[in-house]
DNA sequence: CAGTGATACGACCGATCGTGCTTTTTTGCA
DNA sequence: TGCAAAAAAGCACGATCGGTCGTATCACTG
């Protein structure tokens, strides 16, 4: 089973060229190269460019299930667990090993108009993120920890919002107050949520 | 000056094709097609890639002020212009006449890791675009029309989140939602923001 | 009307793209 | 240890990338 073991070096050094510079970054020639491997040989693996991306993108789910949701889901179900996952979700990537941003963030900005079974996967796995956020407000506002009228969808929207300009102001932007802002930002958001203390309203 | 009309010509496709594929999307070869001019004669206008690409980002930011930000200063200053160029903000590049996306929100995700003059540009852009929101906010609070204490800093930052949910879950979901939810975040931040009334801590 | 500089052309450069083939090397097992 | 199968290499392809060349044509000015 040697091919399994270069198979896991191509997706490393392809995760890498997926974070640094996006799906359009991600070169065969390059890729091989770095992997120290012919481009043909490449080919052995992923019988095209179209199932490298696919793989790749299946490879940053995992990274991702693995750095974020999987340590965090030790946390006490409701909110504490959602906390966690919001946690370790800002700024996941360099904390994965990846050498720049998110893969998946970078790809929602890249193939926006695009076709193709590689914008459907992100797709998938964007909404199956999302749906992963909602079923853990969900469990916040079954506990109580959140008051019953969250609108569940609404916090999620805006949840991704602070993670995207989280994303751009720490990425790109390189601000070193991300985390503060973002955090700020997760906080209000939770204040808003809050249950409704000696019934007072709004 | 048929030199002019020739390069308007060319930003306009140039800009679509921004637009819809990003930046690494725009190539010499397919603009030079698109305008109906050869590569060379292309290269009369834009003495390279990087030219072209600074002139395109330039050309992007002239189209959002004069659909964004000229249109909405006919509203009162202060809360009212505020509300009037987030209103045009959200969705502005395709009541621009752009087939895609906001290039610049783009190119904040492709460019995060490069480096160059086109990085420098766009973050240039952006912190200018961040300034005028900063101003526009301060404004509002320098008219009581939100609470002296509001930090405009962290309301723009979470004022951009807004923006890139949106353009993510508009424009890569197709979610029919994208604008309400938007507008609804916006009123939450604005709520935040309030004037204080008969004192109400908080 | 002549002349000059801007504008655009077509051909072409080396490099790299994704993708096929065929051959060689390596691997795992009988 | 020998051998089939798997893995990787080697080579080549057509296309396209950004970019340069010399040349022709156009518009404007004197």
């Amino acid at each position: 089973m040697k091919s399994q073991a270069t198979r896991v070096t191509l997706l490393h050094h392809g995760l890498r060229a997926l974070s640094l510079d996006g799906l359009s970054g991600v070169t065969l020639g390059r890729l091989a190269e770095a992997a120290s491997l012919s481009k043909s040989g490449l080919f052995a693996h992923f019988r095209s460019k179209e199932q490298l991306e696919l793989a790749l993108l299946d490879e940053a789910a995992r990274l991702a299930r693995a750095h974020v949701v999987e340590p965090a889901m030790q946390a006490p179900d409701g909110l504490p667990r959602l906390r966690a996952v919001v946690e370790r979700w800002l700024g996941w990537a360099p904390r994965a090993g990846l050498p720049g941003g998110c893969p998946v963030a970078a790809a929602l900005f890249e193939l926006d108009d695009s076709t193709g079974r590689v914008r459907e996967h992100v797709a998938a796995l964007e909404c199956e993120w999302r749906g992963l956020l909602r079923s853990l407000v969900a469990s916040a506002v079954a506990q109580g920890q959140l008051h019953a009228e969250t609108e569940v969808e609404q916090f999620v929207w805006e949840l991704c919002g602070i993670y995207l300009s989280h994303h751009a102001s720490a990425r790109f932007l390189r601000d070193p107050a991300a985390d503060a802002r973002a955090h700020q930002a997760f906080d209000a958001l939770l204040r808003r949520a809050a249950p409704v203390i000696r019934g007072l309203p709004q």
